[in-house]
DNA sequence: TCTGGGGTCCTAGGACCC
DNA sequence: TCTGGGGTCCTAGGACCC
């Protein structure tokens, strides 16, 4: 008997994060932007009908306006800790567990079906919701393709109490709710196949579980066969405990204004590749293969457009902040031009190793194994002194001061789970 | 004026080899 | 005019997800 697959996924994330913190929103509308304020990434229920996700906000000013919405610059420091919070409290309830995104996770119940299964359920969103104030939704059924669609309905359908339970569904009952799923809303069928799925008289759920295997295969490749499959109630995307490693780390970030100069772009580069650096060693890995890209905005037409990648192979694969800082400046002055306004430049790490292995080697060949001690003991301090004061309380100078470039965020929230001068203050009447 | 960031996986096509 | 077959590896680009 194949076990339940339960997925948790919180309502609203990043929209309920800050209602957590501030109860006098409950109720009202709110919407998250994206980083520089550009686009609406978060709503609540109450604007969903009116403001699409990704909409820049420009052009939903006017109706968020109307409709008395309350407007955050996303707070990542504040979704992570309460991401963490809310995974421990779920991985209490189960053998199994992983932790798919920042606000989803799927469980594995053995053993468990029928009410007793129901019961399990509401207890995990009860839990949730107490300990960590965040509002979650679940559904189960017996994979992880037809656990989303029980998630989704679960959400949607008011009378559900937030949970949805397909594991028990019979084969008719389970094909009925199928039918009444549009294909665009399955797990891994975007805009593109939704469309191609269309174009060829496949319109639900219903009628892709019962596509031929091979239309499927040659069509929409060896991800669709397996969406198929897990449509059909056949398990084909197993349940990952642990995070598999990175194989690249990536970091690019568009600027507050343009920037015209090296100088500045260099700034830039120097914060995302300390934050990729960083990001190497939390996984204990060193990066082999460092690249550097740039360019100017693509919306404007009347200015000239360019952009430019360029990839760089390190002598010795590296974590260490300067080393790969090196390597990008220098990267970086190669694809500079002058005379372009530029909104964005980004670094991407891959070809990744442990970084275990790189010592064990040291001995054979590479750089000098006294060297290659003394960066590790300098990274470790900086890492322990940035996690005890605040990310980049210690940096390098070449990631600049006042960085006037950096991207907008009007409506910040206060730092209420990482900065104790930002702690609400309850007061008794 | 203002349009996100960080990932994964797959496929096609070219270079190269025997 | 005719011009093999089969394999590997790499890269760029597309599609998707949250």
């Amino acid at each position: 008997m194949k076990p339940p697959i339960v997925l948790m996924d919180a309502n609203n994330f990043y929209c309920a994060c800050h209602r957590v913190f501030e109860p006098k929103l409950e109720g009202q509308p709110v919407v998250v932007l994206s980083n520089n304020d550009g686009c609406v990434v978060a709503r609540t229920n109450e604007l969903k009908p009116f403001v699409a996700r990704g909409t820049p906000l420009f052009q939903c000013a006017e109706i968020l306006k109307t409709h008395k919405a309350q407007i955050y610059s996303s707070a990542y420091y504040l979704y992570g800790d309460l991401s963490a919070r809310l995974m421990t409290t779920v991985a209490r309830f189960a053998p199994q567990h992983e932790v798919y995104s920042i606000d989803e996770c799927f469980l594995t119940l053995p053993g468990f079906k029928g009410e007793e299964l129901n019961q399990h359920c509401l207890a995990i969103k009860a839990a949730a919701r107490q300990e960590t104030g965040l509002p979650v939704s679940l559904g189960a059924a017996t994979t992880k393709t037809l656990a989303k669609i029980a998630n989704q309905r679960a959400k949607k359908d008011s009378g559900l109490a937030g949970v949805l339970n397909l594991y028990d569904y019979s084969e008719a009952e389970l094909n009925e709710l199928l039918a009444a799923t549009p294909v665009e809303e399955i797990w891994g069928i975007g805009a593109k196949r939704g469309e191609l799925l269309r174009q060829n008289g496949i319109e639900t759920a219903y009628e892709l579980k019962n596509a031929p295997d091979q239309w499927v295969k040659k069509n929409l490749s060896i991800m669709g066969l397996r969406t198929v499959w897990e449509l059909r109630g056949l398990p084909c995307l197993p349940l990952e405990e642990a995070p598999p490693a990175k194989k690249a780390i990536c970091s690019a970030k568009s600027f507050g204004r343009p920037i015209e100069t090296l100088a500045e772009l260099g700034e830039a580069l120097t914060t995302y590749v300390s934050r990729v650096a960083e990001k190497l060693r939390q996984q204990g890995s060193a990066a082999s293969v460092l690249q550097v890209f740039l360019t100017t905005g693509h919306y404007r037409t009347n200015q000239p457009y360019y952009s430019k990648q360029i990839t760089l192979e390190l002598a010795q694969p590296s974590s260490f902040t300067p080393t790969l800082a090196r390597y990008a400046h220098h990267g970086l002055a190669q694809i500079y031009r002058r005379g372009y306004s530029y909104i964005k430049v980004g670094v991407l790490v891959s070809g990744l190793v442990k970084q275990e292995a790189l010592q064990l080697n040291l001995w054979k060949e590479g750089p000098d194994p006294w060297d290659l001690a003394k960066e590790t003991n300098l990274m470790e301090e900086v890492d322990g002194l940035n996690r005890r004061y605040g990310r980049e309380a210690v940096r390098l100078a070449s990631a600049g001061l006042e960085r006037s470039w950096w991207m907008k965020q009007a409506k910040l929230s206060p730092h209420y789970t990482t900065r104790w001068s930002d702690l609400p203050l309850a007061t008794v009447a």
